[in-house]
DNA sequence: ATAGGCGTTGGGCTC
DNA sequence: GGAGCCCAACGCCTA
């Protein structure tokens, strides 16, 4: 295997210094630049992983297992991670150090003790890194500590990126796969493989423990059979995606569908974007890999259908959402439509808990909770649901709990999707909301006819969509009241749903184009009220042909 | 400035 | 019933 990274600081750490890397993501030593600079002229080298209570630790009143943040499924899938990790620098002659607190604080303490000289981490953009990296770079630059922190979860810069574009992030795909173009580490020199890590230090009196069990944590361990197929870690990431490129066709002539919803079912999906969430597998690596089978093909799809593609519009919703101030809300998100959506917890239960009364929708939800991870149409099935006229909750509802619950959830992308989905950005139909068709007139209670998106779910292999009904057994209590004859009613009337929403919607539309998108609280709650004592039909050409009457 | 083209748009209609 | 065509809608991009 050959890896490419990016350019090395020019002043090199003296040698017999004290190193330090910093596990976050990039859970992996394959084409790791942090890993392998915090090696190079280190006599001693701390791998470190700091858990984080607050994250970790049990929340009783969260409505699924798991911590305050994640769901059960994504805990233990980067337990595992964290296991196979340390056997891979075992093997290097090293090993992972697992610590325990504030990240912060168990940082300095390290720091300190240490008396680490060099510490390496790989950049990452999510703000809640962005906060912390902060902290500890001040604290390492007052202490006279190097620090190196690359950028190697993603294959572009997103600074560099919105620096050509000047000074703005790219608003479409299509402008961002020109600004980016070719990456630049496909030309740069390239890192050797790893043989060997030096070894690690004395570490004095912290209390470094093995990866804890999903016990130690103190969760009640669940039998296997109800837990998510996909095991964590860089061993069966690779594993994982050398079998995907091994079908040189399937890579090649990978497409996304075009009318006809069988095309896109036939191949399977790699499901490897839990891996590249955590970084058990390099996207750089993913990327040579395709690019390698496209080299020997003759004739090969290219982006944003293909295979490349897809990893292209992961760092293109990463770099917007580097350069989005408050991207995770809709207030004061300059790329975000200001919407008057409905506040109702009810409603949001219902969908949640796989409790809607219409069949697919609720099967998608008990695959989410049971597995952590569905097709990615399935996930903008139930987005679509969520956010349109049906139950026209907030897009920030359905994304905490995607969230939550989902192994690959990463900041970026989730964030992109909902907005995406709830036409809040990227994409602004908002006659398909109110549409009918969607999900309105020509909704079927046993779902067997939709158009639109959920034919391609008619027709999905049934382990997909109905395979959590053949489940173990505290699935099966709820799953056989759902398909037997008690199946609930839906929660909402859909005919009402959506003249509802109409009026809603066309009214948000005319002020968003008014004020061009910069809508404060107050004028959502005018909306609001408007609502409540004017419901004139609305007068646009294409709401008149959607009207139901 | 403004108009026309474009988009992993979507919907309706016809054959 | 489904593929293919036309058209509607919206915001961004380019000329």
């Amino acid at each position: 295997m050959r890896f490419s990274a990016i350019p090395y600081p020019t002043t090199m750490a003296s040698s017999g210094s004290n190193s330090l890397i910093w596990f976050r993501k990039g859970l992996r030593i394959h084409d790791n630049p942090a890993l392998d600079y915090a090696a190079r002229g280190s006599t001693v080298l701390y791998p470190v992983f700091v858990i984080d209570p607050r994250y970790m630790e049990p929340d009783p009143s969260a409505f699924s297992p798991g911590s305050n943040r994640a769901g059960l499924n994504r805990i233990r899938f980067l337990l595992e991670s964290l296991v196979d990790l340390d056997l891979n620098l075992k093997k290097l002659g090293s090993r992972l150090l697992v610590l325990k607190g504030e990240p912060t604080d168990v940082l300095f303490r390290c720091l300190s003790e240490w008396s680490i000289k060099k510490l390496c981490f790989e950049f990452d953009t999510e703000p809640y890194y962005q906060s912390l990296d902060d902290k500890i770079r001040k604290y390492a630059t007052a202490a006279g500590i190097e620090i190196y922190s690359p950028v190697s979860h993603t294959l572009f810069n997103p600074a560099d990126i919105i620096e050509k574009n000047g000074g703005k992030p790219p608003s479409t795909y299509q402008s961002f796969v020109k600004l980016a173009g070719e990456p630049s580490w496909t030309s740069s020199p390239l890192v050797s493989h790893l043989n060997r890590l030096p070894s690690v230090g004395n570490v004095g009196s912290f209390p470094i423990t093995e990866v804890p069990s999903i016990k130690e944590l103190g969760y009640e361990d669940t039998p296997e059979d109800e837990n998510t197929p996909f095991k964590g870690g860089e061993s069966e990431g690779l594993r994982r995606l050398k079998a995907s490129i091994e079908n040189k066709e399937w890579v090649a002539n990978f497409e996304k569908p075009k009318g006809d919803p069988s095309s896109f079912i036939k191949p399977a999906t790699t499901v490897l974007s839990p891996y590249l969430k955590f970084g058990c597998v390099s996207s750089r690596y993913f990327y040579q890999c395709i690019q390698e089978v496209q080299r020997n093909c003759k004739k090969h799809t290219s982006p944003p259908v293909s295979l490349l593609g897809q990893l292209l519009w992961r760092d293109f919703f990463y770099t917007v959402a580097f350069g989005t101030p408050n991207f995770d809300q809709m207030k004061d998100n300059k790329i975000c439509k200001q919407i008057p959506w409905k506040n109702d917890d009810e409603l949001l239960a219902a969908w949640r808990d796989a409790r809607t009364g219409f069949p697919w929708i609720d099967a998608i939800m008990m695959q989410l909770r049971k597995w952590g991870w569905m097709h990615h149409l399935a996930r903008h099935c139930v987005a679509c649901f969520l956010t349109r006229g049906d139950l026209f909750v907030h897009w920030e509802k359905g994304r905490d709990v995607f969230e939550r619950l989902l192994i690959d959830s990463d900041w970026a992308i989730n964030n992109a999707n909902w907005m995406w989905l709830s036409c809040s950005s990227f994409f602004y139909q908002y006659n398909r909301i109110y549409s009918p068709i969607s999900f309105g007139k020509k909704y079927d209670p046993n779902g067997n006819y939709i158009r639109h998106f959920l034919p391609i779910l008619k027709d999905m292999p049934k382990e997909y969509i109905y395979e959590p009904w053949t489940a173990p057994m505290s699935i099966q209590v709820k799953a056989k009241c759902i398909i037997g004859k008690d199946y609930p009613k839906p929660v909402v009337d859909h005919n009402l749903a959506s003249k509802e929403c109409k009026q809603i919607l066309y009214e948000a539309y005319e002020l968003n184009k008014r004020l061009k998108g910069n809508l404060s609280g107050e004028d959502l709650e005018n909306l609001r009220n408007k609502q409540e004592e004017d419901k004139r039909p609305p007068k646009s050409k294409r709401l008149k042909q959607t009207t139901i009457d």
